[in-house]
DNA sequence: CATGAATGAGTATTCATTCAT
DNA sequence: GATGAATGAATACTCATTCAT
């Protein structure tokens, strides 16, 4: 039996999800302790049992959501392929985490670091160390010279990345627009 | 006597420049009406006679923000020129207005419409009444598929807007980077 | 009409009226910014238009208490006499601002500078301001050696501020507890 | 087996311990129950198990506080000699219990019976219950007038407890302080 | 004995807004 | 046009306390 094993009633799991769908749909600064408490089945002082800030719970979703598309774009990355293929299928697993697959992704574009200047250095530190992984699905493409592989890495992420503005789900898969976008790149760079 | 000439200290121009700083670099929700009034000389309860609320402001600045991007943008359009040189001459002008020219271009990338819902649909018709105009600098393009033609400008929109938040004054010009994206995505569509 | 002329119905002296005699009653941890708008007629959000801080509405407080001790301490001063007699007089007239006058002088004796970290040196130094005066009419005094006039200052000033601790009115009057005190030093001092 | 031994891991003491330093530095009011529990190594619920509330704890504090005064102040009380010189030891004990000896005697000075209205009717009991043992010590002096015994022993004590306000260990020793403060009142009164 | 989790009332403070002057 | 003074609701956060485990 372990000492530290969780209750079975652990509500901090919901805490977070809660926290993860409102700041979501909302933004960061106009959600408010009590919506999240409320969306939890708590009072707004219980919350910070489990969180000691209104921003120690932004950096405990931000970390889950660059943690979950860190693991798709990881499992993309592992499967064989020839390098355009591979990106193609990285960007699809980006964007799959990014619109569809939960509110943690979609929170890692919304909120800007540079909104919470309090954290803003480790909600980037945390996007940065995702987009070297996104960077070594570019530096595998054989392009010819170096300057347009960062053009390209950016551009494709900053693409991927705004789609969350005008994406609406039913319509075009993330598979269906990250191929299209891709596609786009890869015949201008032969 | 002139019955309607603004008088000439009118300040309404100092809040709307004030408003469209702050905006720009903390966010909407974040800055208050304090502020913007601290930063024009007045006081908070002063700005309700130029602006009925807070969402009004934003909304005016915005608009401006709006203006001031179709101006340069439109001004891009007018100039001859083959269609890609021409596109490239509307991102360089869009890249512009974005990330150098003043704070009201950079509020409407900024703040998201459904920030501020009460308002949302007045920003997002300004917004969509801008990209009607982005997208006739792509429809003139010599593109062979038709659905390839949505897929590129909304890649291109998003890379540029995107753009914000890696773009760094001094390193790479506007007009740099607006070539080197239409560039990667020149060659592939031929 | 002078142009900065404070509105008749300025409530500020209220809200500093409520503050000391709250501070003076119950403390200052305890007393709540609610308890004074409370007793100002106010909402609690009112009082920022007059205090940045409660630590601020404590420092005014304080200042006031303090001002209005060194007042009377120095009125009694002024007056003619022989040394001892004017430090009674300065005793009889230190105790008064102390138990009697008003809650602004209990409050400087109340509350410690140490109870509110932020602004403890500020407190401090206003009471420090007014224990060189009092030092004064312990310095006129002809005594024998220097070390006892330390101890003497300090003794009398103690005993006199301690005496809130088990004074109530109705009983010895301020002056008579002075004339006690100092007398009880006076003969050991020849 | 022995049916009441107490535990050899009692941790009774050490959260006393805890509350009277914290109590002694910052005062009641603004130490929390969570500081004290993490000063003692558990957690606030478990402060509960030892006592029934946080005024409970201060009474414990207290009680013990007053113990201590009264304990030396009783050895010196029973040592041999003149009035006048058992009064400056008493006094010595009890500045060296309130300066020096430890946090709970602080405690008894630091924090009045009415800044907890709830329990202020035991401390002041507790209080005075050891104020009549110094009285004792006053009564053993050969003054002339009965008014001038009281005005004595309020000046003393008064003098003796404000002295926490301005005391600086390193400097002063408590039993020179004593000698004096009593050596101020001794030639005065015969 | 002690913890983990939560409560509910309270804290200082902020803010968009109002309106008489 | 603008100010001084205030409102009322909200905000993040704290705290003494409870209690099943």
């Amino acid at each position: 039996m372990p000492a530290a094993a969780p209750r079975a009633d652990n509500r901090l799991p919901l805490v977070l999800d809660a926290a993860a769908r409102l700041f979501r749909e909302r933004g960061y600064a106009v959600t408010s302790m009590r919506d999240i408490a409320a969306d939890s089945g708590m009072l707004a002082g219980s919350l910070y049992y489990h969180f000691a800030s209104k921003e120690d719970l932004l950096v405990a979703v931000y970390a889950e959501g660059v943690k979950r598309i860190t693991a798709a774009v990881e499992e993309a990355l592992r499967a064989p392929g020839e390098p355009w293929e591979r990106l193609e299928r990285v960007c699809a697993a980006h964007l799959s985490a990014l619109l569809d697959d939960s509110d943690y992704g979609q929170v890692v574009i919304r909120v800007r670091p540079d909104d919470v200047p309090d954290v803003a250095r480790r909600l980037a530190e945390l996007r940065n160390g995702y987009e070297r992984l996104f960077a070594r699905a570019v530096d595998a493409l054989p392009l010819a010279r170096k300057a347009d592989r960062r053009a390209l890495r950016l551009m494709l992420l900053g693409a991927l990345n705004w789609s969350q503005t005008w994406y609406r789900s039913g319509q075009d898969s993330p598979a269906a627009i990250a191929r299209r976008f891709v596609r786009l790149l890869h015949g201008s760079t032969l």
